[in-house]
DNA sequence: TGACGTTTGAAACAATCGTTTTAGTTATTA
DNA sequence: TAATAACTAAAACGATTGTTTCAAACGTCA
């Protein structure tokens, strides 16, 4: 009576359900989101969130920790298949990270307000946050970290998670101020923006590696 | 009857309202924050926020405008004051802008918090972003764009705006996600993330200004 | 077919929301 | 002091929320 369904056989009405979370909870965060929306949207009717998943809360989780998982699983997979072509170099592989994420940022698919979603849990933890913050940097930075080394010699081991850390706020705002972007340079195009981060990056970080002498004081 | 009082008077509740707003929008958002919370946070009664400012929303508009300008206004006094000084570098300019805002958000001072509301404000355009884009652009972001090339000859001024966005990335990286940064890096002192932020801004900027040849490719 | 477990539909639930109303209190001014 | 405006207090409002209920419909296997 109480128990929540798993059988996974009939899964269209879960799935249509866990579409409709992703793309309404990226859009407007949870608690504008209602149930009567989620369920309007994926076509089915008010109880079946309840019925399939126990609640709201629990199809947000549900959703968020497969969205995650994918995401972060695609990095690392990104990751592997730069490290093992033969002209790897940073800069490259800053590139595939940045890319493919952003041109489906700009084409406004779902898949590109995930982090969007991300940093909404990030500031509401509805999740508990242990579960975030170790599959995100153990999966990911910390790899994300390790290749770094890698590519750029000399540098400093103590740092690197604050360099990850960086790098990931660069690619961030763009995901979360593509409006801005769209206002205050009308004419940008997503090559311009995808070199312009790789050169930014690229910079601090060997900048970083070859510690230069101030200037101009 | 129905106009809004604006006598600025008896400024006690209204002020009081705007702390409360300040603190619990901050903290949890606006869907988030009931009136009858922010209402026992001021010690006034439920009906003070239609009375004063017209409604829930009305009160939240009126307490980011002005932490809004606050925050600009801040800044460009910051900058002004660096740029009189004699010795004048981009290192030091940045480590006098980010340096204040990370020490308030470390011990959890309400101030340190604005930046979490504006990027609330950015996904949910509860005000019109007209507003805030042209505000956030004209006032600040040229003007650091144009300190950044008086201090670095050689930046690509088509590239400035660019710069200033990933510039803005990297210091907003630790403002959302400070737990993140203190549960990964327990040891890590607000110096060393200063430093760490300067240095990878500084080498990113000079890096962009002299161009360096791909390595390793 | 008949019975049973699964899924759906529509209505109703209690709780909370922002807002309004109304009466009462305080302050101000003539 | 009387009158008027400004403010506060408490209750109630209508709307919306997430959830529950329960009967009808469906599918499956005897």
């Amino acid at each position: 009576m109480d128990e929540i369904r798993r059988d996974f056989e009939n899964e269209d009405v879960q799935n249509r359900l866990l579409d409709a979370a992703e793309k309404l909870f990226c859009e407007k965060g949870f608690a504008r989101t209602s149930v009567r929306e989620l369920t309007t949207e994926a076509g089915c009717n008010l109880a079946a969130i309840n019925y399939y998943f126990g609640g709201k809360e629990k199809l947000y989780t549900e959703m968020f920790r497969r969205q995650f998982q994918m995401m972060i699983q695609g990095h690392l997979d990104t990751i592997d298949q730069v490290m093992c072509e033969g002209d790897v170099s940073l800069e490259k592989l800053l590139k595939v990270i940045i890319e493919p994420p952003i041109r489906r940022a700009v084409a406004n698919e779902t898949k590109g307000q995930i982090l969007k979603l991300l940093v909404r849990e990030v500031m509401d933890q509805k999740i508990d946050p242990e579960y975030v913050v170790k599959d995100m940097k153990e999966k990911f930075f910390d790899r994300l970290g390790s290749v770094f080394m890698q590519l750029v010699p000399g540098l400093p081991e103590e740092r690197i998670a604050l360099i990850v850390m960086s790098f990931d706020g660069v690619i961030l705002h763009p995901f979360l101020f593509m409006e801005f972007y769209q206002k205050t340079m009308p004419d940008l195009t997503i090559d311009e923006l995808v070199n312009h981060i790789v050169r930014f990056v690229a910079a601090a970080i060997r900048g970083y590696a070859s510690p230069a002498e101030k200037e101009a004081g």
